[in-house]
DNA sequence: CATGAATGAGTCTTCATTCAT
DNA sequence: TATGAATGAAGACTCATTCAT
């Protein structure tokens, strides 16, 4: 029906549903109904079922990726490029929910029997992202002179991915949250 | 047959097996080939594959809840019973690595077609716990008069998460990451 | 529980089971949890599932053959006598609608997989018993003298199967029925 | 590969199994062998079992209504075409036994747990058709001017259900059967 | 590009039955 | 008499995948 978007349709249905319901539990088929071809359709652009979910995988990786190297990048202070890496995550989870889960589904995947999502390696990623952030911030005078990349990454990641759960699940949430996390990541919850 | 209540053999070995491959993955063939039993026997204790999953889940949310309460309560200043919380969770996931697997799939579960865990009232209970602690804490001066529930989960919290998925996964961890992590709750990382 | 009439309510319950779902779709376990009892009592008992169902019908059929035989040799007309004859069976459907359900389930029984039970000699003894009505109707002048067993057995069983489906199925039906039935039978529809 | 059309060789052996063993007794995978074919295959085109039962029923059902309307359509006396209508019933009868056995099986089919067939109906229908017929013969004086429908239907459909049992089951029946029952029908039995 | 039809392997679950107690 | 626990076999059904068209 509709040109050569067939691909990003399928991607989308794929996204919704592997977040939904997982791998496991998601079929072939439900994704073939939802975008409304048939089922050897996805087989001609992706593959196999692994493939098509890897590659869902994949492109909400490089989105969310691409966007976190431009804030961090920002002209500003390290408080505020920080503010704005919890903030973009807060936004991209709430702007697409589906994608979210599916991003959290495959980062506590089991350790056998589902494809092999390389995790690792975008984490490693982000990691170096906030080491880079944290060394200015050090070399500044912005962040205390001992703190180390792992110390930045539980204040920091912890924080964001109970945010972004709460989000993915709709519970409920204050609306200055991300200025009391960045309150608590900087000055502790100590007297 | 052989030594071992039956019943707890199956519940070892579905925590085992839910927690390495997920719900979906793991066929009710699975754990009744690891246990040794056959097929029915799995029903006649559990009723389905989801109520043994249920089952699974419960006994090991309860017995980390029960070592949380006895922790938090101790006779110590909130600091100490902070790290010992902390400890406590990282204490556990190392213990039995395929159960706090489980307890995290359990809890990144998506939003359809696998059994629906209740979460959510153990975290309102551990919740409550916290509370209480950071509410004696701003009464008795160790932490800041202006901290929040909140706040206080987002730090806690957060934190815990990371640390028991390094664990979980196996990834290297800095022997003293239980203080490290008491230190950021406490002074956060700005100068 | 109540003395020695367990044996009594096993077989009512699995009467009204197999007529109610049918043998195959009737399971040892549903007689067993209706009656209150555990599986293996069962199999004390009726030492099997076709054991069982054998036992059911062949107590209904011999409860409801007696009643039969007892009205055809009734000191009366061959008319009243079939009226009774109808009647009694359209009273004994009436009274217990799971029995005679499982009555007719069992007479209209697949040819294979299901236990054999032996309908055609209570048949045959039901058709010696209209036979000799209607001879001493023919012989006394209440039936035409050309009117055979075959002609008879059309013109009574038929009317009453479909009447006793009506009952079973509790469909409407008129109050002077068996009036009509009996007229029709010796009168047939000509003008 | 082989030759007929898939979907018509599955009903066939469908009709034939459901109709010897019930629907209880009758398994999926017995359908699939005896057609070749594999068990997804009957999925295929039904859907499910009951699909596939319920779907066998309609076609033979559909077949013998529009043969019937044929019958009494015919421009012939009333007795002619009451003795076509019986004839015809017990030559589709005798010309696929197993489908015929079908029909009755779904016609006493236990009151729960098999797949409700609307045989009601069906029945309705003949009901109306054998209805027009005893009007049209009350009108041009064939039958006594008193006759009913449920007079008709108890005398017509009742000896129907008997031969179409003995056919069906292959009891010895006479030659001119429905000869006498016709006979029957409108002389009845009384001298 | 897309599909209708098909499949081998596997899913969860239930069955009638047994046996030590 | 009755049961708790267990089983081998089978149930309906779904899966990811393929292939001729």
């Amino acid at each position: 029906m509709s040109e050569g978007d067939v691909r990003e349709r399928i991607l989308a249905e794929a996204t919704r549903l592997f977040g939904e319901q997982g791998y496991g539990l998601t079929s072939v088929r439900d994704v073939a109904r939802a975008v409304g071809v048939t089922n050897p359709t996805l087989y001609y652009h992706f593959g196999s079922k692994e493939g098509l979910y890897l590659e869902a995988i994949r492109v909400h990786q490089e989105a969310i990726y691409d966007r976190l190297v431009e804030v961090v990048n920002r002209p500003a202070s390290v408080r505020e490029r920080i503010r704005a890496y919890v903030q973009v995550q807060f936004e991209a989870t709430a702007a697409n929910r589906s994608a979210a889960r599916l991003m959290m589904y495959a980062n506590h995947r089991p350790e056998s029997g589902e494809p092999q999502v390389d995790m690792m390696s975008v984490h490693l990623k982000m990691e170096q992202l906030l080491g880079k952030l944290f060394a200015e911030g050090v070399a500044n005078g912005e962040l205390r002179p001992d703190v180390e990349v792992i110390d930045g990454l539980m204040a920091v990641t912890g924080p964001v991915i109970l945010g972004c759960y709460a989000v993915v699940n709709q519970l409920p949430t204050p609306d200055d949250l991300v200025d009391r996390i960045v309150d608590v990541i900087f000055r502790g919850l100590g007297a």
